[in-house]
RNA sequence: GGCCCGUUCGUCUAGGGGUCUAGGACAUCUCCCUUUCACGGAGGAAACACGGGUUCGAUUCCCGUACGGGCUACCA
């Protein structure tokens, strides 16, 4: 109610464990166009809550490839903001002040159980083929400060005695609330055990943590994975005990992205079986070097990469499959959020590149061209930017990726060292020698004009005059001139190399067949 | 196992009681364009998981079943 008039704030909050996995940068998109399409705010707060597991170099990845992907955070741990710092670990007071409320309202309990005693409690629980939980039903028989006498719950907190602090989950309840995508679900809250808020290391977990800054950085919509789903009444619960329910964010539960073949949910391995991406930035595990694929790397235009996943779980309602961000600002809403998961299709992705690429204003391409070009060493002064423009015209249909171009068509920039024996065998007869003597030595030595329109009309003619099948000439031709039996249009490109070098490759040609 | 979420062409999805002979896109097939391979264009094959209700009528609502997914940590 008196969230209707709060400015949209979304954050996407990771944990710096590894690389971001498509479903995150999904996950953080998602947010991003709902602040932005709410004129609102989106902030990528860190959560670095668990030093076991912290992997140096992943929130430098994880900010680059949001970055690369032009989904901007308005706050962050690189831009900072208002409610800085972003990232938990330089948070831990404000958890403790939320922990110790809890406790003082009688919501939350210190523990002393260890490890090793809930692990013999599981296995115990386990052999009579239950599943162990620390809920209501069992807590009154742990150590913990519910049941233990005060005075020696006071004493073992004096002696730093190891210890959590728990949830305390009440019985027999049923919490019910609205998911943005899923509408209203409801837990018991029997099956809710009570969750670690402050783990015996005195970091939060996630449960607390997340909670806690999403009141303090004003969050109104908390987006994530289905994964969470689950947790989500004891989130309400903490909500509710804190007397923040009026602060609660909207909870939106996206559906998981699935393997392209086979079961469960997209991992990092079926990338290297299946030979596609699953990051967007190509990662180097610190600890192996074992190195994964990144879909920059690839060649993806960050433009179609982003097209590609918003699609993946969302659509428009429409037709309309090439969204620019402007235009997923526009259109996003969790209406058209789907439910259930997506499976990951890496034909499709490919698909979008060249959407993209089919789109692209053709200078950056004839650039980017260049530059592959330079780099093959294939450069030659005679290549004035007009060439590399005809040329990135020329071979734009025929790639998925624009780093593809120059290899595809090499035969623009080098000439041919072979020729391609399949079509020789087919269409070579002693007696064309003479044909295409004249073609090179007089018809196009001849032509004023060298138009791909001149070209073929005089080698046409020619060919009739001969009594030579086009079908049977030009490929011929084309295998002189560029090694192949299939490339870009004849005719066009005869046009761009020019008249001496067309004439020269044909004279080559006809000497070395 | 328990709990929660889900289920429309192979894949991403539209639709949400009658307009559904279920629409689009990727992939696939055929044809057209073309010297070729693409691009582009035209067309084809291809789906409402199953069983019960509710209803005059169910792909659409309800309940079961099956199947899929997630969770079940002092990880997020």
């Amino acid at each position: 109610m008196e969230k209707v008039n709060r400015r949209i704030r979304t954050r996407f909050a990771p944990s710096p464990t590894g690389p971001l996995h498509i479903g995150g940068v999904r996950t953080a998109l998602y947010s991003f166009l709902f602040a932005k399409k709410h004129g609102g705010n989106f902030i990528l707060r860190i959560e670095d809550t668990d030093r076991n597991r912290f992997v140096p170099g992943a929130e430098e990845y994880i900010v680059e490839s949001l970055n690369w992907c032009g989904i901007m955070p308005d706050e962050s741990i690189i831009k900072g903001g208002f409610f800085a710092p972003y990232r938990q670990s330089e948070r831990k007071e404000i958890y403790q002040r939320y922990a110790e409320q809890l406790i003082a309202d009688g919501h939350a309990y210190y523990a002393f159980d260890t490890a090793e005693e809930l692990e013999a409690l599981r296995m115990k629980t386990e052999r009579e083929k239950r599943v162990f939980s620390y809920d209501a039903s069992v807590r009154m028989n742990l150590r913990n400060s519910l049941c233990l006498p005060p005075a020696e719950t006071e004493k073992m907190l004096k002696e730093n005695v190891p210890h959590v602090i728990r949830l305390k989950v009440p019985a027999g309840e049923t919490i019910t609330f609205t998911d943005l995508v899923r509408g209203e679900v409801s837990f018991n809250s029997d099956l809710v055990d009570d969750k670690v808020l402050i783990k015996s290391d005195g970091m939060p977990t996630y449960h607390l943590a997340h909670l806690a800054d999403d009141i303090e950085m004003q969050i109104t919509h908390a987006i994530r994975g289905e994964e969470w789903l689950p947790s989500a009444p004891a989130h309400i619960l903490i909500y509710r005990f804190l007397n923040k329910e009026n602060e609660m964010p909207q909870y939106a539960h996206l559906p998981l992205l699935l393997k392209p073949e086979g079961n469960g949910k997209l991992s990092k391995r079926d990338g290297d079986r299946l030979g596609f991406p699953v990051f967007p930035l190509q990662w180097k595990d610190p600890k192996s070097g074992e190195i994964s694929m990144g879909y920059r790397e690839q060649g993806y235009y960050p433009e179609a990469f982003i097209n590609m996943l918003a699609l993946l779980g969302w659509n428009p309602g429409t037709d309309q499959e090439i969204f620019t961000m402007e235009d997923l600002i526009r259109h996003f809403s969790f209406e058209h959020v789907h439910k259930s998961g997506a499976r990951f299709d890496p034909e499709k992705a490919k698909w979008f590149n060249a959407q993209w690429l089919h789109r692209k204003p053709v200078n950056e391409l004839a650039a980017s061209l260049k530059n592959q070009v330079e780099k093959q060493g294939w450069f030659n002064a005679a290549f004035d930017e007009r060439y590399f423009l005809k040329a990135a015209e020329l071979l734009r249909p025929r790639v998925y990726f624009d780093h593809e171009m120059a290899e595809s068509g090499k035969y623009l920039f080098c000439k041919p060292t072979g020729y391609d024996e399949k079509v020789i065998t087919k269409k070579w007869r002693e007696p064309l020698r003479s044909f295409f003597q004249v073609l090179a030595d007089e018809t196009l030595a001849n032509i004023e004009s060298f138009t791909a329109e001149q070209v073929e009309q005089t080698f046409k003619s020619l060919a009739e005059k001969h009594q030579q099948k086009t079908g049977d000439v030009m490929p011929l031709l084309r295998v002189f001139i560029t090694g192949a039996g299939s490339g870009v249009d004849l005719f066009p490109m005869l046009e761009l190399l020019g008249k001496t070098e067309v004439i020269e490759r044909i004279r080559t040609a006809i000497i070395k067949i």
